[in-house]
DNA sequence: CACATATATATGTTTAGGCATATATTACCT
DNA sequence: AGGTAATATATGCCTAAACATATATATGTG
């Protein structure tokens, strides 16, 4: 895969993006209005950056239905990976990260199209 | 150490800040007149970016006698020191952090406060 | 004074964010 | 089935702030 450093530590240098990032990391797949409730921040403001992780292929989208699915690039060369996986390991039980997953878990009316797909 | 993901990845998206984390995780400890000879640019340059460096707390300075030597603190926390380590992985091999790395090798009448500090 | 390094100021570029709006998909109603 | 509304997501435009860089200059050391 072409991804490159730089790339890389861009885009996980905006902290919207690396809210982001971490709850798919944790949660492997998860739609636009569910990262917007987990968040708590408006909706063109997420795919704006959805879009930019996107564009950097560091995050793929799938339509479900209604829904667009968003989860972090199977392809990532290894480094690019454990450098994910390191920072999950450093900030899941710091703010706003471990917020965010519990604001996640308490929303109402999930779609749930992650299950059966 | 208090050191945070956001600050971390500010500091490593930016391409030069990054070449002189690199070189520094390869070499442990570098003046500033080496890291201009390797990055080959403007020496304000470098000293503003290390300036940066110094403040997030990535890096420490000490002077040696009329040179100011610079290395990767040593307290940084583990999942950062990990990037560190995972992002040299990933990098070494590819530009521009391949010539860094000899362009430093062959320079000329290198200072070597390092061996004997 | 010469060398090594740091900082101040000004400037140009990048980037994020808000607001409005466009597109796509599904649900509802008749 | 056709039309319409509601929901989900994306994007264009604009402004403000952040950031990198160059040039000039200051500080500190031998």
């Amino acid at each position: 895969m072409q991804i490159d450093s730089d790339t890389l530590f861009r885009m996980c240098a905006d902290q919207t993006r690396l809210r982001v990032l971490m709850l798919l990391q944790q949660e492997g797949e998860l739609c636009v209005c569910e990262l917007t409730h987990a968040l708590a921040l408006s909706q063109p403001k997420i795919s704006r950056h959805l879009a930019h992780l996107r564009e950097s292929r560091l995050l793929l989208a799938e339509r479900h239905g209604q829904w667009m699915y968003y989860r972090i690039n199977p392809d990532l060369p290894a480094w690019a990976a454990s450098i994910l996986d390191n920072t999950l390991t450093g900030t899941a039980q710091t703010e706003p990260f471990c917020s965010d997953h519990r604001v996640l878990k308490d929303m109402p009316d999930r779609p749930e199209a992650a299950c059966c797909a």
